[in-house]
DNA sequence: TTACCTGCAAAGAGTTTGCAGGTAG
DNA sequence: CTACCTGCAAACTCTTTGCAGGTAA
């Protein structure tokens, strides 16, 4: 399957008919190697910066929302004043750096294992997220 | 030390005068016995009940950022349209219940010990926390 | 008295919504 | 053709700021 055809079965899947303007925003978003950690300022950008029409606000909002909603994206715990949102969405922890307001991902294999001693009743254990902040050293 | 004394020693520690919308908004703070997991709205919303004479919104964020950039409260990372305090400085992590909202914390001694491997060159680590996110069974 | 504080209202920033015109199927 | 989609602007929510009058020390 071409790229471009994923990106239209990740739309459909998501019950959004793939028009030119979804299109570009999940090439944006899709089609690179690394994960992509952004807010939907940075995607805007990006997506003015690469294309001479422009894509409005609500559409990306919009966009991204309902992928969210449909498990193509996922959101992060981070205290901000904007969202973040994270392309890879396997269970996975995350660098927060201080300094600069990056994002690294890092993966179970770089921690010890996590078994939570206690529980709720009732309640299904849904996700174990760790936030590392680190900072310069001085 | 009584806990009013308690109180203006908290404030003048962060170079606030403890006038009496600042105590107010202290003695919903501190003066419990659980920790206390809030948004802005919710402290202002308890604040209108307790006292007649209406704490401006600003007065209470004022408050409220000048007592967490003096370390008496901790801003928790939680992915929300709001912000989440907690009178829990210490180191300590939560479980957010995605029905409710509602936040729970848990201690080192509920979780195994966390190792980081890998380690980002030139930066230290700050806080390591764990977030779980739990929802009913069904 | 002087520096700090409060409340109000206005301003900002991020996000959502309503609607008229446009497009996929 | 019809249902869905887009862009724009207005609306909304949370948070910050400016300022005139009030209060702690």
């Amino acid at each position: 399957m071409t790229i471009e055809q994923e990106l239209v079965k990740k739309l459909r899947s998501s019950n959004l008919r793939p028009t030119k303007q979804r299109l570009e925003i999940c090439r944006v978003l899709f089609d690179r190697q690394k994960t992509f950690h952004f807010t939907i300022s940075d995607l805007a950008q990006i997506l003015n910066e690469k294309s001479k029409n422009k894509i409005s606000l609500a559409t990306i909002y919009n966009t991204v929302d309902v992928l969210k909603s449909k498990g193509h994206l996922k959101e992060i715990s981070i205290n901000s004043d904007k969202t973040f949102f994270d392309t890879n969405i396997s269970n996975h922890h995350h660098f927060f750096n201080e300094n600069t307001n990056e994002l690294t991902d890092f993966y179970d294999e770089d921690i010890s294992q996590i078994k939570i001693k206690k529980n709720i009743p009732g309640k299904k254990i849904k996700s174990v997220e760790v936030l590392v902040k680190v900072a310069n050293n001085n």
